[in-house]
DNA sequence: TTGTACGCGTTATCAT
DNA sequence: ATGATAACGCGTACAA
């Protein structure tokens, strides 16, 4: 590959006068102008990316690492970081530790070593504390989204769970259902928890009865809870509500009650969370009532966040918290 | 962020010896390394990947341009490149232009401007040429899935288009159907017009009538599919079978089908491409045969392809075309 | 074992 | 308008 110094010798001048022409600064007559413009094309030279970041201290990308770029969940996410860097101008890449802690480690060294100006991080996983310690450690600019960590030196995106949780609640006991049951997601991350307190408060705040089968454990996918509600359906008190961590276990909740027979909404009423339906869900089951997570608007505001730290890595750290709306279709009314 | 320089100081030694303790190279006494070691941590020190990649010439990284990261059409794809990568301890970036041109050549002359030691390009939009020249003008080392450009200096992995659908085409006519019809995927793409080619000799080796309705012009999703579809039905003879150019576009036909009262694959026999199928649709509709696309294989593939390329810059462009493979489910036995 | 000096490709400063 | 020089942070001959 070419650099500025074959340019230069080709054309007979100094780097500098290269170098003005590359950035469109005064100071270059305007026959060496064109010369050395023809030069650069004939040669397809296109300067290092590199050295001119070494040098400017500056790299103008962006980069984010998430557990998983294979998940229809991140669509809108992604969306929303690739608009927020679009609009100032900043390159975005994407790395995925494809659900290995130690890849996602990787990344997040690589991506602070020096090509990036600041990271984006996703993910509540308790794993994930260790990897946002160490990137917050080595002061790098970031942002954390969906992740409640005290005492890091980075912004924060997160969603109120809790409250998401407990307006989803409250709302299936001011339809006046009488036994309204939580299926969780995947309890290893903070989301679980936080939406399973919800529910427990909701719960607790209407004097509504709280059993141990009140609970039903799942994941981020729809097998578990399937399995779960349809254990459930055969023992036990019918409940006439549930209120899902996630869309996706949802889902297996729906196909679990269809298939028992019963009627949705009317023998059971049932709201998700996330608002990540794939149209073709709402072609095979009745339309899923749910909590929208702002996951679009995240996306951007935590690349104007990193921008904006970016710009001014002296500003105290900042959280920016999302509400999740209920947002009703047919599963709940 | 402290630089090698500082931590030499801390340590009272030359930077070379702490770049030997670094790249745990011999030539430090016992004393010193440890001393240097305990600063490093102390400091949360990490080299700088720009200035190490600019002196090695080499940056142990890849970089991938797609037209859109939020489509699972790639999930497979992406999971096959990103183990090809991890194999050879490679970090692989992904870019996406969400569908837009000037993005996509944004990023491509982002990654070929230094912080890759090569790229892949996935696409075969006929607008990708002019990209692709770009790249082997400059000539980065490249790898170009699915775009079949002649005479530039890239290695290429192709599928073969043609025959898969002519093996797919001469299955429904070796199924004894009589009015076999083909619905396009986009025709702005190679493979739409691959596809189409395939049936079309098919066809016309078992002297099967081709009329101009035995060709719906649709694209690489389902609602163009299904409103083609469905005015068919509408008018002629009826096609009692149908090979879709992608997986998508054959869900809408199956949607416009189904909703017709037609009975598959009894009345109409239908295969699709890629074997693009989220779960979600085998709930819904029979399960679509489908001639597979090997995008995982394809995606490792081309990094193997890349990496070699990389470590051999001299060596001859390759290309290597993958087969799709017929996989009978419900809609055609 | 240790350190000096140079080069990677670029931009910025300061002469001329 | 032009160019020599230093600097960015690192690795590596080479010399000591």
């Amino acid at each position: 590959m070419a650099t500025i110094s074959d340019i230069a010798k080709q054309a007979n001048v100094s780097r500098t006068l290269v170098s003005r022409v590359l950035n469109n600064k005064p100071g270059v007559s305007p026959e060496n102008r064109k010369k050395i413009l023809e030069i650069i094309e004939k040669n397809h030279y296109v300067p290092n990316g590199l050295a001119k970041s070494l040098v400017l201290q500056k790299t103008n990308t962006i980069g984010v690492v998430m557990d998983d770029l294979c998940n229809d969940f991140f669509f809108q996410l992604i969306r929303g970081l690739q608009d927020g860097a679009e609009a100032q101008d900043y390159n975005i890449l994407f790395c995925s530790g494809r659900r290995d802690m130690a890849a996602k480690l990787k990344y997040v060294d690589y991506l602070t070593s020096g090509c990036t100006d600041g990271i984006i991080a996703y993910g509540s996983c308790f794993d994930d504390e260790e990897l946002f310690r160490h990137v917050a450690a080595k002061s790098a600019n970031s942002v954390l989204i969906e992740s409640n960590l005290s005492d890091c030196n980075a912004d924060k995106i997160l969603l109120d769970n809790f409250r998401g949780a407990y307006a989803a609640t409250e709302h299936l006991i001011k339809q006046r259902r009488k036994n309204i049951i939580h299926v969780t997601c995947d309890m290893n991350y903070d989301v679980g928890l936080e939406r399973l307190n919800g529910f427990v408060q909701a719960m607790h705040d209407y004097r509504m009865p709280l059993k141990p089968d009140s609970i039903l454990y799942a994941d981020h996918f729809e097998t578990i809870a399937y399995q779960q509600m349809k254990k459930r359906l055969t023992q036990g008190t019918r409940p006439d509500a549930c209120f899902a961590g996630a869309d996706k276990p949802a889902f297996g909740v729906l196909r679990a009650v269809t298939e028992a027979g019963l009627s949705v909404p009317k023998d059971l009423a049932l709201i998700g969370f996330d608002d990540d339906v794939p149209d073709s869900k709402d072609m095979l089951f009745p339309a899923l009532s749910t909590m929208r997570q702002p996951l679009y608007e995240m996306g951007r505001a935590g690349v104007e966040l990193l921008i904006d730290r970016i710009n001014r890595p002296e500003r105290e750290p900042v959280t920016r918290i999302f509400e999740a709306e209920l947002i009703l279709r047919e599963t709940c009314l």
